[in-house]
DNA sequence: TATTGTTATACTCTATAACTATA
DNA sequence: TATAGTTATAGAGTATAACAATA
């Protein structure tokens, strides 16, 4: 019955051991199944492990950003986690809202705010960089130490050398 | 003019460059955002890449792993893409209206669907495999050939050390 | 005219809970 | 009672388009 359960618990749960007895086929090949499946499995980690401390999807990213630049710009801070002004207007209303944030006219371009951190932003942003850093330290445990380095590299060049290249072609630079 | 133009797009467009002047600060050396990146800007560029195949988020995965594993049961083909059956449902909804996987009892579990493909399912598979083969190609090079094999060596191996464990405390670490 | 950011709105994906049918 | 899968529903997260204010 603990048993039944237990397997149950391993067929129905999505977070579960994974895929178990199935074939994976050609996909279980691919680069990109996997950087699909390990990418969630870290996010979900992640947000297990900052439990307590609010870790919605791009929060630390947000706080973790505006403390690295502050007066950064809405515009500026979404290119950096690669979404619309449109899709971060709502993060950062609560971060304001919550005492988080300053949202304040850049003085060069008063169509534009400029980002800083309260110190309870600040606070915030320790509580989840503790839980970060744990994360890591378990990624790395994964990774293997000697690989880290290598790893992310790959990393990067695979989000840039993907990004989506806008308008013009890509690598001849002449821009048309 | 196109100079401004395409400064607002780098801007504005989040598949773009990517953080360009913004500094990453703490961010920038950690497995978790670069592997959040780098598996977005794969996935968008495999729906590009598809673009008129109908490349919506698992629906090659679902072929690929129903033609892999003929009989397959939803719930299993959920815990491989890891999601819920609810989840799963409506992409096989639609999958079975329009021609390409049948749903049929299975024969010893009549409360489970033994999943299949038709000749249409596997011409779908077979268009989509394309896109995929070249999308793989394109991360090859990024990777870099010589890495493909330790890369996803290291992928899976956050992908099972992450996974929610379901009750049981983490292999003899104690839970505290 | 172009650009920064907001608002309104809609869409996609996913999960939870209640349910049916089978075990 | 337990399990496979469906249905109804709700909630994130994101995008597009129209807009106001500023450049």
């Amino acid at each position: 019955m603990a048993r039944q359960a237990a397997r149950k618990a391993e067929r129905d749960d999505p977070a579960a051991a994974g895929p178990g007895q199935v074939k994976l086929g050609w996909l279980g090949g691919t680069v990109g199944y996997y950087l699909r499946t390990a990418q969630e499995a870290a996010f979900e980690a992640f947000a297990r492990r900052a439990n307590g401390a609010d870790a919605r999807p791009w929060r630390f990213a947000i706080l973790a950003l505006i403390d690295a630049n502050p007066g950064i710009t809405q515009g500026d801070l979404a290119a950096a986690i690669r979404r619309k002004t449109s899709s971060l207007t709502p993060s950062l209303d609560q971060l304001v809202r919550q005492g988080c944030v300053i949202r304040a006219r850049a003085q060069a371009d008063r169509r534009a705010y400029a980002l800083t951190l309260t110190a309870k932003g600040k606070a915030s942003m320790q509580a989840l960089l503790a839980s970060a850093v744990e994360h890591e330290r378990d990624l790395d445990r994964l990774v293997g130490r000697e690989n880290r380095a290598d790893f992310i590299r790959i990393l990067r060049r695979i989000a840039e050398g993907l990004a989506q290249k806008p308008g013009r072609p890509n690598r001849g630079e002449r821009t048309e």
